[in-house]
DNA sequence: GCGACACCGCATTGAG
DNA sequence: CTCAATGCGA
DNA sequence: GTCGC
């Protein structure tokens, strides 16, 4: 069977490394001894970690050297990707608006996008001679559960192929409710149904309802927010250079460390990814000490008239809990809101921020958790901080302009022949299926996910440390394992009282995730548009330029799912959640946990078990049994890739099954 | 044929 | 008034 | 759009 796998992987996944084979292996073999330690009481503790059957780390989803020499190798196909990604753009038009709920729109445009990439990663051109066997080929080789393209594809390669072009006039005027879905997309805070509700009130455009009294707006349905964001289209935000970027950063850097020294702002969202334009900008914040609630004092500072960045707010953090000198966790006096009705929204600079400045120096009044890093930790968060990757690799740029073809190997190695026979391979539900009865044993998790004791990823942190015996990460590590018991942590919101192990947790299973865990603390989200400052040598005739901005804080415990979070992109985030789920595991922005299942439960209805400590990216990947990636080694374009790897365990876990306890030579 | 497909907080609305 | 459902952005 | 039920 392994054989079968690995000439299957072959086969298909040429651009698969020899590494997932690896993976497969140990995993099946990690499930079968996860179940029989799972009798076995203590067993996997017992253990000495050596002889742990832990797999090397190894990727699931493509390696960045994959994914790099797969988009360096780009198809010969650019035009025809092209082609399907705008018909997909069309299609979502059409779909945003005729679909009731707006989860259905996302996976229809999505499953477009899926094949736009799948095409231009597809290192040989559609013929029309041998039109037929290109596309079995290609169906076999992208979608091996399946074995062929749905006929709709196949009519859009056709199509393609023989004219040249894809007809998708019939998609852009299908339906009114597009229309109205397209008049109102610039406006933030108008989806789908209230593009239809105004379309059918009889407005057409966003401008047209810029001139409406707030009251008017609001019996219209239009949310606070969507009236202050009338004036900002989202289309005048262009995409910016990474330098402009940067000095919006600059200033919130700046404005941050006058708050709160020590804190460390990290540009997430493309810009970290690497993109040389972005068309927004996250700033995220975390501080070494554990929480880090400034938020709603940072935009304030924002927002006076002598920083001048903020110009409008678009969404605030919710009430804000922090620690007064005596340790007693009380509301934050944050900004006040002052101006409902009018478009231009009134925000009260805090009271407090006096007292919030001064914290840094007496920790008398306010805030007073905040605690001036050592030299040490200073130094880290630099260190940090310059791992941000320098060379930004514009692999998106790549991928859509149609780079010309450059291939690394021959067409034979890339694209093998498909026999026209060839087996049916199991889909991802079926994967997921045979997995469940596995993952519902906590073994697995010990064995293939909880590092034994020490869970750092050394070697897969960031770059190269210089001292080795006091590297930040280990001491970051033990700091994050001592974090319950240390006073630098909070023990748990007092307010929300709940039990931390799932065995005792009757009363609060229902209550979704336990939110009370040591390390857990409430994220702060906040929402703006921020002036541009005028270019240096600009023209003056495009006026202001505006820039969406986004600013959140986490707990220092959660530092490590929020920057993988927030870095993207986006189909990376659901390859890896969805495989976290698969493999048991909750993942988030805020938490890993392992996610725990009750028998009688109705299925979906969970709850999560104790949120681990992340303060490192390192640690989500080394969790999950995955190679770290840097973050502009995170586009993903095929999410099959990381399915193919699991059809795989699943189908030797079963087989080892079936087949006795024959299966100690997977492991080596 | 129909639900699911990743997840979460906030604002608004409407029912109780 | 509270609570649940919905819309929305992320 | 696709899969599982």
């Amino acid at each position: 069977m392994v054989t079968r796998a690995a000439s299957l992987i072959d086969s298909f996944h040429p651009w698969l490394s020899p590494a997932d084979a690896d993976l497969v292996a140990a995993r099946a073999h990690a499930a079968e001894i996860g179940s029989e330690a799972s009798g076995a009481s203590g067993a996997a503790e017992a253990q000495p970690a050596a002889k742990r059957p832990r797999p090397a780390a190894a990727s699931v989803l493509p390696t960045p050297a994959q994914t790099r020499s797969l988009v360096a190798r780009l198809s010969g196909n650019p035009g025809l990707a092209g082609e399907v990604l705008r018909a997909g753009e069309a299609y979502q038009g059409v779909k945003v608006a005729t679909s009731a709920r707006v989860g259905t729109h996302v996976f229809k445009s999505d499953a477009f996008d899926s094949f736009g990439f799948r095409l231009a990663l597809w290192p040989r051109p559609f013929r029309g001679d041998s039109l037929a066997d290109e596309l079995r080929t290609f169906a076999w080789a992208t979608r091996p559960w399946h074995g062929a393209l749905t006929a709709r594809q196949r009519e859009r390669v056709t199509e393609f192929v023989t004219t040249g072009r894809i007809a998708r006039g019939d998609l852009a005027q299908a339906s009114q409710d597009a229309t109205a879905r397209l008049a109102f997309r610039d406006v933030h805070g108008i989806g789908p149904s209230r593009a239809v509700e105004l379309w059918t009130a009889g407005f057409r455009s966003a401008s047209s309802l810029l001139a409406l009294p707030p009251a008017s707006l609001r019996s219209l349905g239009v949310a606070a927010d969507s009236a202050r964001a009338l004036r900002f289209a989202k289309s005048a935000f262009s995409r910016h250079p990474r330098a402009l970027i940067e000095r919006v950063a600059a200033t919130v850097r700046e404005q941050a460390a006058l708050l709160f020294p020590g804190i460390e702002v990290v540009i997430g969202g493309s810009f970290r990814r690497g993109q040389s334009t972005a068309g927004d900008v996250d700033i995220l914040l975390f501080h070494r000490d554990g929480p880090c609630a400034l938020v709603p004092a940072l935009v304030a500072r924002l927002s006076r008239p002598e920083c001048g960045l903020l110009t409008e707010h678009l969404k605030l953090p919710g009430p804000v809990l922090c620690m007064d000198a005596h340790g007693e966790e009380r509301e934050f006096p944050g900004l006040r809101y002052a101006g409902p009705d009018s478009l231009r929204s009134e925000w009260e600079a805090i009271p407090d921020a006096e007292s919030a400045e001064t914290s840094a120096g007496e920790g008398r009044a306010g805030p007073s958790l905040v605690r001036l890093p050592s030299d040490e930790q200073q130094r880290d968060a630099e260190a940090e901080l310059a791992n941000v990757p320098s060379r930004p690799p514009d692999l998106l740029a790549m991928a859509t302009g149609g780079t010309a073809a450059s291939p690394l190997l021959s067409e034979g190695e890339l694209c093998p022949a498909v026999p026209p026979d060839s087996p049916r391979v199991a889909s991802p539900r079926e994967t997921a299926r045979v997995l469940d009865p596995l993952k519902r044993q906590a073994a697995i998790a010990a064995l293939l996910l909880a590092p034994s004791s020490g869970n750092v990823c050394a070697a897969a942190a960031a770059a190269p440390r210089t001292s080795s015996s006091s590297s930040p990460s280990t001491r970051i590590s033990k700091q994050a394992s001592l974090s319950r018991s240390s006073s630098t942590f909070p023990a748990r919101h007092p307010h929300r009282q709940g039990s931390s192990c799932a065995n005792v947790a009757s009363t609060d299973a229902l209550n979704g995730p336990d939110r009370s865990t040591p390390g857990f603390h409430e994220p702060q989200l906040y929402c703006g548009i921020a002036r541009l400052p005028a270019a240096a040598g600009a023209p003056p005739s495009e006026g202001p330029s505006y820039l969406r901005i986004d600013i959140k804080s986490w707990h220092w415990s959660q530092r490590g799912t929020a920057l993988v979070a927030f870095t993207g992109n986006n189909r990376f985030n659901r390859a890896l959640r969805r495989y976290a789920d698969v493999l048991g595991l909750h993942l988030s922005d805020r938490a890993m946990c392992n996610r725990v299942l009750q028998g009688e439960r109705p299925a979906g209805d969970r709850w999560n078990d104790e949120p681990r400590v992340v303060t490192e990216e390192a640690h989500v990947f080394k969790e999950l049994g995955l190679e770290f990636r840097q973050p502009h080694e995170r586009l993903v374009f095929f999410v099959d890739q990381m399915h193919s790897a699991l059809e795989e365990a699943a189908g030797l876990a079963k087989d080892s099954r079936q087949g006795g306890s024959a299966s100690s030579n997977s492991a080596t």
